[in-house]
DNA sequence: CTGAAAGCGCTAACAG
DNA sequence: CTGTTAGCGCTTTCAG
C-alpha cells in the first residue's frame, strides 16, 4: 500500500551493473559505454525511475535551489523581478523557494535561517531595507546572496541596481526646466536607504543645481500604497506644489486619481513622475510618465550573477549597475 | 576553509548524550527528561547547530515544502492566490518552491516532475486548462495536489474556486435588466474550461432566461492582455455592444480604455464589468465593477486544505466553491 | 527516559 | 569504462 519508490538500486539491479554505472549516466557522466548507458536507460523508463533529489542533494550537498525573500510577491514592482529571477533560475536548472517577508525585519532573519536550513545554494534577497539583524546574518552564512533591486548601505553584497540618484535627478530636472518650482517629493518610508539616501539625494541635487532651496515640508513621507496617495491631495494641494516625483507607482496612481478627483488637471495643473514603471503607470489615464527600470532583467542578471557565485566563478562586477530610462507618457505636460 | 558544518553528532558528543536524544529535543519529543532537555538546548545553542533538512528529509521522508505551479506570478490574480497560499504554508510551517509555467502544457508537466523529484510534500496547481498529459501525471503520483482558481473538467483533485457560472450569470442578468440588448463576452481562450464550460455557459444561461437569442459574434476569444484589449474596440464598435462582460481585469482595462479613447462613454454608451477584482479594477478610472472573488483566500484555503491532505486528514469538502460577490463602480450604470 | 544501530537514496573517491 | 565502499546528517525502531 505504501509509495514503492524505485531506487538507484533496483535499476542497478536490473540493468545489471552497479549503482555507480547508473549514478553515472543519470548525471550525464562521459565516462560510460554506450551500449551500458542505452543499457541502463531503458531500464530506467521501463522501471519509470526517478531520481531522488532529496538524497542527491544529501550526498552531493547541492541542491539545485535557491532561496528568494521577496517583501511581497503581489507588488508588480517585485513580482517582475521574481519573474526574471524565475526564468533565469530554470534556464541553469535551479527551482526557487520563495518566501514574503512583508518587509519585516524579523520575518526576513526567520525567513533566511529556514532557507539556509534547507540548504540552499543561494539566495537571492529583495527588501526595502537591511537591518543590521540581518545583514549579520548575512555575513554569517558563506552561502552567496545577492540582492536584487535592493540597496544596501554598506555595499557588502554583490546587488543589482539602478542608478537612483541620477534617474531622480533627471526626471527632477525636467521638471524644473519646464517651470515648475514647487515640486513634492512623495516616497515610501525614509529609514529605508533606497529613499532617503538615494532618491531623496537625486532630488535634493536637482534642486541645488538649479538654485532652488530646498524646503523639507515638501517631502511627503507614507507608505507604497495606492491608499496612501488617494489621501494625499489635500496636503499637496495646500503647499500648491505643481508637481511630484513620486517613488512607487500604486502610489503615484493614488496621487493622480486623487488629484483628479478633486478637479486638479493631470498633467496641466499637476505633473506626475513615478518611479517603476509597472503595468500600472501604462494602464491609468492619464498614462504616467516613470523613470523606467528593466525591471525583469534586474531579477535574472541578479540569478545570473548568483549562478556564478554558487559556481565559484570569478566575478568582476559585484554591483551592476543597469540602465534606467524616462518615459514621457500624459501626466508630465 | 570549507564551511564546517557541525552536526547532530557534535551536539550529542557535547552533551554527553545520544544523537537520538538530541533529535527528540530538537523535534519538541515530549519524551526527554527537562534536564537533559536543557542540557541539550545549551550545548545546540553554544554550537549555534542548525539542524539539515535535507538530511532530515532523506530520513523522514517529508521535506515541509510544498510545490506551487503558476502560469505566471506577474499577474495580479495568481500572484494573489499564491500570497494565500505562502501565508498559510508559512503558518503550518512549510515553505513554498514557486514555479511559472506560462499556462505550458509541457512545461507544467515538466515542472511537476521535478517538484515531485524534489520530494515536495504536496502540490498546488493553478492554470488555465488541465491537458490530458498534465491529468496523466497527476493521477500517477499519491503526492497530493489541490486545484487554486483553476478548473479540472473532470473533478478528480480537491478544488478551490467560486460558483463562475452562476456569478457570471448574475452579472449579465443584470447587465440585461438595465436594458442591454447586445451584450458581448470577452473572454481568454475558449479552449479553457473556465472560458467555455463555465463563463460562457453563465453568460448563455442568462440570456436564454431573459429570452435573448445568444449570438456568436457576439462572443470575442483573445488572450488575457492589456493591449488585446485595447485592440478590440473596433470589432466590439462595430457589433453595436452596449456592455461587455469581461474575464480578466488587465483585458477589461484594455477594453475600457480602448473605448474611451475612441470617445466612447463609459459607462453610459458602453458598460464594462469584469472578473477578478484585483488592484486594477480601482486604479483604472472610471473604477470597474468587477465580480468579487476573495482571491488570497482562495489560496489559503486550497493551502489549508493541501495540509490536510498532506497529514491523512478526513476531508468532507473535497471541492471547495468559496462565495464570490459583485461589486458595483462606475463602469456600469 | 535514553542509547544503539540500521537505514533514507544517492554521490564520490578510489581501485581496478 | 566500471564496481566497491564509504559516507552525507538525520529519523526511527527496538531494546533496556
Amino acid at each position: 500500500m505504501e509509495k514503492q519508490t524505485i531506487t538507484i538500486y533496483d535499476v542497478a539491479r536490473e540493468a545489471n551493473v552497479s549503482m555507480a554505472t547508473v549514478s553515472r549516466v543519470v548525471n550525464g557522466n562521459t565516462n560510460v559505454k554506450p551500449a551500458t548507458r542505452k543499457k541502463v536507460l531503458e531500464v530506467i523508463d521501463r522501471l519509470d525511475y526517478r531520481p531522488n533529489a532529496v538524497a542527491r542533494g544529501l550526498a552531493s550537498k547541492k541542491t539545485t535551489t535557491v532561496g528568494v525573500i521577496i517583501p511581497d510577491m503581489t507588488n508588480m514592482f517585485f513580482a517582475s523581478l521574481a519573474r526574471g529571477i524565475d526564468d533565469v533560475a530554470a534556464m541553469y536548472k535551479y527551482n526557487i523557494i520563495l518566501a514574503n517577508s512583508d518587509s519585516n525585519g524579523e520575518r526576513e532573519v526567520q525567513v533566511l535561517n529556514t532557507l539556509l536550513t534547507k540548504q540552499v545554494d543561494g539566495i537571492i534577497f529583495m527588501g526595502n531595507e537591511i537591518t543590521p539583524e540581518l545583514r549579520d546574518e548575512f555575513r554569517r552564512t558563506k552561502t552567496p546572496i545577492v540582492l536584487a533591486g535592493s540597496i544596501d548601505e554598506e555595499n557588502v553584497n554583490p546587488s543589482v541596481n539602478i542608478d537612483y540618484v541620477a534617474a531622480v535627478q533627471e526626471e527632477v530636472k525636467n521638471l524644473i526646466d519646464r517651470g515648475n518650482k514647487k515640486i513634492a517629493f512623495v516616497c515610501g518610508p525614509l529609514s529605508q536607504a533606497i529613499n532617503s539616501k538615494y532618491r531623496l539625494k537625486g532630488y535634493k541635487e536637482a534642486l541645488k543645481s538649479a538654485g532652488i532651496p530646498y524646503d523639507e515640508k515638501l517631502v511627503f513621507e507614507t507608505d507604497n500604497s495606492y491608499k496612501s496617495g488617494m489621501l494625499l491631495q489635500p496636503a499637496l494641494s495646500s503647499m500648491g506644489v505643481t508637481a511630484a516625483m513620486v517613488s512607487d507607482d500604486e502610489l503615484a496612481a493614488g496621487i493622480m486619481n486623487g488629484m483628479t478627483d478633486a478637479g486638479v488637471k493631470v498633467p496641466s495643473e499637476f505633473e506626475v513622475i513615478t518611479s517603476n514603471d509597472t503595468k500600472i503607470a501604462e494602464i491609468v489615464r492619464p498614462k504616467m510618465s516613470s523613470i523606467t527600470q528593466p525591471l525583469y532583467d534586474i531579477g535574472a542578471v541578479a540569478m545570473r550573477l548568483l549562478t556564478k557565485l554558487m559556481n565559484n566563478e570569478e566575478v568582476t562586477e559585484k554591483n551592476v549597475l543597469l540602465p534606467y530610462g524616462l518615459m514621457k507618457r500624459d501626466s508630465t505636460k
